[in-house]
DNA sequence: CGCCAGGTTGATTTCGCTCAAGCAATGTGG
DNA sequence: CCACATTGCTTGAGCGAAATCAACCTGGCG
């Protein structure tokens, strides 16, 4: 699972080479587990196992069998559907703070998708059983979970209704406005700046095109002015651009 | 909500004129609630609220806020969701015996969908805060609820995978083997008969098609001898030509 | 330096959508 | 019971978006 040791970390991301603790766990805050008091939230300590990863490296492979949830600590990863035609898509990202692989977990199946890092990532898995007892003796939880899924199923439907009824430009567009949040800054001259965690072939698979077509409807918003695009970044002026761009378009 | 008194039902729908109780629910046997023992279950039955609705009726309505749940006595019931330029998907379809309405009430925003009757139903309504009550009285009841919209989750998924991936003809060939499930009898010679709930249209926005593209979709399986397509009837003779349709898209 | 994966561009084809017409089934009012 | 409207389904012609196939860049990297 683990493909041997992590290697390129740089120094910022080399903090944290020992055993973290979950209560000082920078994500705490975020993630499903704050539902659970110091008391609990121990058992998750103490059966955790923490690993660091590089890029490009899986976090569990679909098709396997599921022996508990990972939680991020740090870094971007994508959940990645393949076929034996060699299509793939990506379902979603998964940012720090966030749980993954919980849907097989509740669905008793195997991964129906691997999870691959796309930047040096710490991660934490937690063993099924752990998450079974904790589900258990607290409703909180559960109920956080349910919370996620239901806005995962959301998410999952809305996609699924884009790409029928949306073409590849526009679908590119609402990708870049999603990505502004987790990975979008502004820069001195007030324009938003995107740095996606993704290369050209993962932003394809992301919202369901090959990589020609990405690349042509890329060239199609920066030649309309509506953003640039550099190797790994993203340069929106004027907002009102993009937006025209979704237009009514849900 | 309830479009004026159900009209249309005929004479074995119309056992059930009374208010029905929920310990002897035709469908209690697979129905998330299941979980609640006889005396939770007496919640239920005391605080729901029973209706009739002939076909085409609406549940409930995209966009409009949430206020309980809904369970399905007896009928077949399609989630759609729609968009301005009239747009429409069918997400899914919900039968007796299943929950619907929960997705939205977890994740504590407004229905993403309406639920229209496609047969006569036999719906029960139930007030959130008796959901709730029994979210956190019955854990059990909320890892049935994880259960299921983890199914629905991979369901979701898939579907969006394939419309990425496989062409109106393969996706018409899942949906036939699909709705074989709930839909589909044997008859004396060996054939499989599938009586869908469904419209032509209806199926074209299940699959996420144009109806003219359904249709040809249909005549090509049919010009090929692998169904036999009447009106609400779906003739297959024999199975492994509609497997090979799928082949091994998954 | 040459190699190689990732990215872009061009030419062509395919699939499904759009628009428009025709047809079949059902219902309605006279 | 029939003329007629209505609705849903099918078929055809044309078009457009994206996939496919192939060539060519480009930037790392050994």
């Amino acid at each position: 699972m683990s493909d041997g040791p992590p290697t390129d970390f740089s120094p910022e991301q080399r903090l944290c080479d020992e055993e973290p603790v979950c209560a000082t766990c920078p994500t705490y805050q975020q993630a499903e587990w704050q539902a659970l008091g110091p008391e609990l939230l121990r058992k998750i300590n103490s059966s955790k196992v923490y690993m660091q990863l590089g890029p490009g490296k899986a976090v569990f492979h679909q098709n396997s069998p599921v022996n508990g949830v990972h939680c991020v600590r740090q870094g971007s990863i994508a959940m990645r559907r393949s076929d034996a035609h060699g299509n793939s898509r990506i379902s979603r990202l998964i940012e720090a703070g966030q749980t993954l692989g919980y849907r097989a977990l509740f669905a008793g199946t195997v991964y129906e998708a691997s999870a691959e890092t796309l930047t040096p990532c710490q991660v934490c898995f937690i063993p099924k059983a752990v998450v079974s007892e904790l589900l258990t003796e607290s409703p909180e939880l559960s109920s956080r979970f349910l919370q996620r899924m239901a806005g995962d199923l959301g998410d999952a439907e809305l996609s699924g209704f884009r790409t029928t009824f949306l073409r590849i430009r526009t679908r590119l567009a609402h990708l870049i406005l999603a990505m502004r949040g987790r990975h979008g800054t502004v820069d001195d001259e007030g324009n938003i700046i995107i740095e996606p965690p993704l290369s050209r072939q993962d932003m394809a698979a992301l919202i369901g095109a090959r990589a020609e077509s990405l690349s042509r409807a890329i060239r199609a918003l920066q030649d309309d002015g509506v953003a640039k695009f550099g190797r790994r970044r993203i340069e929106v002026h004027d907002l009102d651009n993009l937006l025209d761009e979704i237009d009514d378009h849900i």
